[in-house]
DNA sequence: GCAAAGCTATATTTTGAAATATAGATTTGA
DNA sequence: TCAAATCTATATTTCAAAATATAGCTTTGC
């Protein structure tokens, strides 16, 4: 590995590297907390080998912005849930019309589609903590837009 | 008046006919509970000229809406606020470049366009409760679709 | 080796949003 | 006319979501 490799791998947002006690601390909220958000269904954090948390750049930041709707806009955890829900996933996915037919979390879903049980085979295989779906539906940015972006080609 | 006329009247969902008293009774709540609906701008009743609430049927649909939101969904006040401020009012308005420039309510308010304080010409001497971004985003109705639909055509 | 940290699961405590209550004035409508 | 309903404003209570604590076990890393 040379340097460059090795920047690139510090600097990827998306590697796991904080143990959940680390995640807590630059989150500021306790380790309970962070397990609940996860039963929640709001964060999907890594696993090592024997089944312990690992939290990413990324995530750290995805929980500072789930910290900021609970509390700077006053949100519970359903709420957070219900906005990340919006995000249209065929769109960002590409789903064919079969694909629509046979996704639960094709429109009508309440729940964001990495907690939908039955899914269509555009998302069968993919690992849903890495999807753009997942990743890129966080609550703080500008939810709007976000919508915007992804619908108006509809 | 003629036989139509009365009919009609009759039937239209947006005339207010309910006092809060009544509308606390058809929702299941009390009559401080739709104040505090209306304090936190999910909803707003008709006046009487002595100020007194007037709900319609219209209203107690909205209401009932965001009961099931409540009670079935867990959501709290804030977050169904934050889902009612989705609506892309300036598409639904169709707001001019001018105006989305000059209105708080373009994107990036994380406010219901109703409780904006300054707005786009477009809006300036509309009555919020008559208007399409209000009627329309309710809370109940599958809101993936409703978006879709007015974001599609931007 | 072993203390510290993490794991799941469950139980208990806290806290603030939401509901209820109170007060004093006004309006309604039988 | 006047009791019932509504108004605004404020204070108090409730209760469940969210946080904290506990237990018994496993993994990590010094």
């Amino acid at each position: 590995m040379n340097a460059t490799d090795i920047k690139e791998r510090l600097s990827d947002k998306t590697r796991p590297v904080f143990a959940i006690g680390i995640a807590a601390d630059l989150v500021g909220v306790s380790v309970h907390t962070l397990r609940m958000y996860e039963t929640e269904g709001l964060i999907i954090p890594q696993r090592t080998k024997s089944k312990r948390r690992l939290y990413s750049q990324a995530d750290i930041e995805r929980l500072q912005c789930i910290r900021v709707m609970i509390e700077d806009r006053g949100f519970n955890l359903a709420g957070i849930k219900g906005m990340m829900s919006m995000a249209p996933c065929w769109e960002i996915k590409g789903c064919s019309e079969s694909d629509r037919a046979t996704c639960d979390a094709y429109k009508t879903s309440l729940e964001p589609c990495w907690l939908v049980k039955s899914k269509a085979s555009a998302c069968q295989d993919e690992v849903c903590s890495e999807c753009a779906v997942y990743r890129d539906v966080t609550t703080c940015h500008n939810m709007k837009s976000y919508l915007q972006e992804h619908w108006k080609n509809a």
